[in-house]
This record gives structure tokens, C-alpha cells and sequence, in this order.
DNA sequence: TTGACAAGGCTAACGCTGTTAGCTACCCTG
DNA sequence: CAGGGTAGCTAACAGCGTTAGCCTTGTCAA
């Protein structure tokens, strides 16, 4: 638990100072210039490297990205850890929800990263995605409720990041319509 | 309305012969061996056709990938109109569901293709993606409860196709907990 | 002081990708 | 029989992730 209310995230991997580095200027590039401009040689002009260079740090893409995605989880599980332990009696859910869009939305290529098709999941930090999704279960209290709550906000983010609602859709209301549907079928 | 007793699809864009057999090739390469191996080459192989051939049939890879998505989502649509009209009274949202998750489950590669990232919308037929997400209104009466639920479908679908739910999850009943709160949550 | 070794950079190159340019052969129409 | 459209071809380009092999620098022990 510790002063912060919620528990605290597993432990991260190691990565040298460099790594780190590499790290950071990867996030910043897939950031500010999307998922197509995080290439190697890309990211390599920007550290002041060369492509191949990289692989002295990383293994590969697919273990850069992972790297990034950590850090990611470990974002994106503390918002909503600290959205749920902060909300009254009985706001956990609508909390957890705004939390939940409001952080993808701010980082809208860092979330299709991580939760896109075809990553090494079983290469990650050990407990590092069920401590994410804990707070599903802290806000509803039962496990499918949680999973589906879950889908639910995944499923508005990515429909909305990828612009497939209506021009003219009040999105507000949409996540409201979503946050009493669940808050009404929670078991007592 | 027609015979068929829901509405039918916008007319699909028009396609040379060779064009439909390219299109049915490349669904056929998706569907078998995931989307690493649609690639211009091996397509053009598959068609006994070396890659540059394929452009006099198709601007480029993205207009092929259009047209694989309008025939997915007349093939979705059509299944999930069909779920609608055919449910009985009260039963549409449930009916809706199992559908939607069947269709998604049987042609996963097509899906993801679909509801990927980065297509150019503009290009598709007229009418076809709201004509597709209108048996969601029909469940529901109203349109932000109509948002929501294809939200919490797409999720679970995405979830589900990306094995991000802990192993030993029963799915059939988070679906259903989703079910039950959206039929619960619907207005009179 | 010197030798060994690791860390971290480099160039050259490979096989893959989508794509373009330019050529050629066939077929249908005037 | 000429012209034009259709549909194939080869060669090539730039960009991708990645590998092999080389070289310099810094540290640390003998």
C-alpha cells in the first residue's frame, strides 16, 4: 500500500542509463510524430547514432517497444489506482472512467502501442498488467463486471482515437451512458 | 427493406472481374496466414502474378485494403441486421452480442483489418459504416446507449482476440455481465 | 605500466517491404 | 490492318529491421 493510498506498481526492469535514454527519445519521437516515424535510423538521428547502435542497448524493436510500454502500464495503472482510491463512496466507477480516457487521450500513440496486436506479453514484468487492471475490480467488486467495464472504456477509447463515431457525437454522453449501465448493474 | 427484412447494404463499389479475384485472394492470404503475409509478392504469387501487376488492378495497397474492408463490413452488417430483426422482443441486445462476437471470432484477421488504425474512411462507400453500426441503434432505442454498446462489443472482441484477459477468465460471462447492464440501463 | 576486457560507437550489407518506370504482348474495335 | 486499351513483365528505388565485423575508449587487475 504505502503513503500513496494504492499499491504500489512490481518492480520495473533494469535498464542502464543509456537504455533509458534511448527510451525516452523513442517515446518522444512516437509522441510528437506517430507510430510510422519510431524507426531505428529515425531514432538514431535523434540520440546522434547510428540505426545499428541501438542494438547495443536493445535486443530489438519489438524489446524497445515493450520497454516503452512498461512505462506506459505503470502511467496509466497509477492514474487510475489513484482515480479509485480518491473517488466518494459509490463514484468509483464514473472516477475510473474519466481517469481512464483522459490518460489515453493525452498519450493517444503510447496507448495504441501498448495495447495493439502481436506484443511479447509474456516478456513482460511479472504482475505489471493485472496490477493495471486491478483498479476495474477495486471500483466494481466483482470480476466480469470489472472485465467488462474494461472493454467498455478500451473499447470507446480506440473507437475514439480512431474518429469512427458520428461527426457530431456527443462523446460525453456516451461515456456517461456507459459509466450508469455499469454503476446500475453492480451487484449489491 | 426489401425481402430480406432489415435494410440493405449501400451499393458496394463497382470491381473488374480480375479485381474481384485479387480481393477474394488477398482475403484468402489474410484469413490463413494473419497480416504479416499479405504482402504484394506473396499475392502476387498466390494469383501466379509478380507484384507490380497487382497496381493495374488496384491504386495501391490501401485501396486493396478497402475493398477487403467493404466486403467485411457488408458480410458484419448484414450478419448483425439479421440478429436484430430476427430477436424477440427484448431479446435484441442479447441477440445483438452473441452475434457480433461470433462474426469477429470467425474471421479475426478480416476484423482487425477493419477496425485497425489508419484507413482512410473518406474513400469508402457512402453510408456503409453507419448502415453497419445500425442494428446497434435498433437495439437500443437511443443513440448514446447504441455508442456505448458497440463500444463494450468492439472492447471485448479486441480483448478477447488479443488474449489480454487473465487465462482462466470465463468470457461468456463477462459478455452477458455487459448484456445485462446495458438491457437494465435501457430507457422505457 | 601494461594487458585484458567490456561498452558503445561505426560501416557495409542482407533480405524484406511498397512502389514506379518503362517495355511488351494480346485483344477488340474502327 | 491500324490504334488503343488491358494486363502482364523486368529492373530498380527508397526505406525498413537486422547482422557481421571492426575500432576506439575507459576501467581495472596483474
Amino acid at each position: 500500500m504505502s503513503s500513496r493510498g494504492f499499491p504500489a506498481p512490481p518492480p520495473a526492469t533494469v535498464r542502464s542509463p543509456r537504455a533509458v535514454q534511448v527510451v525516452e527519445a523513442a517515446r518522444r519521437l512516437l509522441e510528437s510524430d506517430g507510430p510510422e516515424a519510431l524507426t531505428m535510423r529515425r531514432l538514431g538521428d535523434v540520440l546522434g547514432i547510428r540505426a545499428p547502435s541501438i542494438y547495443k542497448h536493445f535486443p530489438g524493436k519489438p524489446a524497445l517497444e515493450l520497454a516503452m510500454i512498461e512505462d506506459a502500464l505503470i502511467e496509466l495503472g497509477t492514474a487510475l489506482h489513484r482515480a479509485v482510491a480518491g473517488a466518494a463512496r459509490g463514484e468509483a466507477v464514473p472516477s475510473l472512467l474519466v481517469a481512464y480516457r483522459a490518460h489515453a487521450l493525452a498519450h493517444p500513440n503510447l496507448y495504441r502501442l501498448a495495447t495493439g496486436a502481436g506484443l511479447a506479453r509474456q516478456d513482460m514484468a511479472d504482475g505489471l498488467e493485472d496490477w493495471a487492471g486491478e483498479p476495474f475490480y477495486l471500483a466494481t467488486g466483482e470480476p466480469h463486471q470489472a472485465q467488462a467495464l474494461w472493454a467498455f472504456a478500451h473499447g470507446m477509447v480506440v473507437l475514439e482515437l480512431d474518429d469512427r463515431f458520428l461527426p457530431d457525437s456527443d462523446l460525453d454522453r456516451t461515456w456517461a451512458a456507459g459509466a450508469s449501465a455499469f454503476v446500475t448493474a453492480a451487484p449489491a
